[in-house]
DNA sequence: GTCGCCGAAATTGTTGACAATTTTGGTAAC
DNA sequence: GTTACCAAAATTGTCAACAATTTCGGCGAC
């Protein structure tokens, strides 16, 4: 629901309000873990829940199967998606590559304009987290990292690194959950903005991409010992 | 028609094979030039062409859509996308992020079983070449890139550069039909698996980034004067 | 007691007709 | 001659019923 409107702007994804909404509800749904992995989402469920026709289902699920988040097999159905752990390196080993580039090609120092922007931004996610708020404030979250990666100077990597965000959006918002590291986010954040706002690049750089690693940790460690049955099926 | 099998192993995409076998063929379609820019893609019309549903022909539109090959828009159909010059720019700069990273973290050197395979396409691609055939030495040309990037253990990142070999496949395919590009680019592939077979990992990974230079030239020089039509519409 | 087979239930894939939207062509007013 | 408007054609979006496939439970054979 949330984010209808922000994905009227992106001429790329053609869908109308109603998919928008199906599919925003969903990956929050499997985000914060309310369809856990391995769970079956069947058409006519979903149909009857978001009182839409099946065929616009089919296309969110078509969407999120795209996006990683759940996965579907000729008349079997779609399932929620569980990332082995190579797959988890894999897919943060590129977030830190295309991040890392972005990083490098963000005129810097930022504008005074942008700056104020990025902070009132970031202001709410910090009210929104130390409100208990996660759902807004993964919305805010979200603001704060595409406002700054869209100033790459390059859509179609802002695009792909938006992409990848929610390939891992189950992940990245372990950290918005635990209070520690929720802390530290919030500390990086302010660093972020500083070294926009006074051209250190170097800083910025590896901010960018280090900002990821804490979540990453935590999630490995809480699941380390999970045996990954998504290889052959 | 010729990628119907290669794409059964790809679990991710699920799909039969009458979809692949349509979207094969628009994409060989559109990067051949036999369907050309701004051209509309009607949906009834390719239906009774393949003689498939026209759910079929929407999914496979949706999917030529998320490759960036057309571009739709509600209730207005589906066209042949053409790229303005700053997408094309875009779009190299990707490729050229994504391979320089993948030619990093493939084991050099190469298993001398990996080179021979390697050979045997390369001099099937060579001989299609030569002989003519620019739809047979496209296909070997890309099943000689997949392989090497398939070899990067990310497998993640080897479909996303795969992704993006699609997305600008109408632009390389310029150095197919060239004679004198053509020329060049078999001795680079020379160069790159002797590159890979002594373990010379800088010359590899500046050949992995520099090959695709000269495809890009050639393009950005015979549509300079374009004027880009595409961007807000 | 276990294994294999068969049938019913559940679920997805497909089809064709219908509704909504956009485009096109023509006509009348200025 | 040009512009505004309206109706018809073309095209895409939506829906509900039907067909095909897979899954699950029970039954019988060994």
């Amino acid at each position: 629901m949330a984010s209808a409107e922000t994905e009227d702007r992106q001429a790329n994804t053609r869908s109308d309000a109603r998919l928008a909404a199906v599919v925003s509800a969903l990956q929050h749904d499997i985000v914060f873990g309310r369809l856990k992995p391995r769970e079956r989402l069947v058409e006519e469920e979903l149909s009857e829940r978001f009182a839409v026709g099946r065929h616009v289902i089919r296309a969110a699920l078509d969407e999120l199967d795209r996006n990683g988040l759940v996965r579907r097999r000729q008349n079997r159905g779609a399932v929620v998606s569980d990332y082995s752990p190579e797959e988890v390196d894999e897919l943060y080993d590129i977030r830190a590559i295309l991040q890392r580039e972005a990083a490098r090609r963000v005129p810097l120092p930022a504008s005074p304009d942008f700056i104020a922007t990025l902070i009132a931004v970031n202001d709410d996610y910090v009210r929104c987290g130390k409100a208990g708020d996660l759902d807004k404030a993964a919305i805010a979250n979200d603001q704060f990292h595409q406002l700054i990666f869209n100033e790459c100077r390059n859509r179609h990597l802002a695009e792909l690194i938006q992409q990848y965000w929610i390939k891992t959006a189950a992940i990245h918002c372990y950290a918005i959950a635990n209070p520690s590291l929720a802390d530290q986010s919030r500390e990086e954040h302010a660093l972020m903005i500083q070294a926009m706002r006074i051209g250190d690049r170097e800083s910025f750089e590896t901010l960018s991409v280090d900002h990821m690693q804490p979540a990453l940790a935590a999630f490995k460690a809480a699941h380390g010992g999970w045996i990954s049955r998504n290889t052959t099926g």
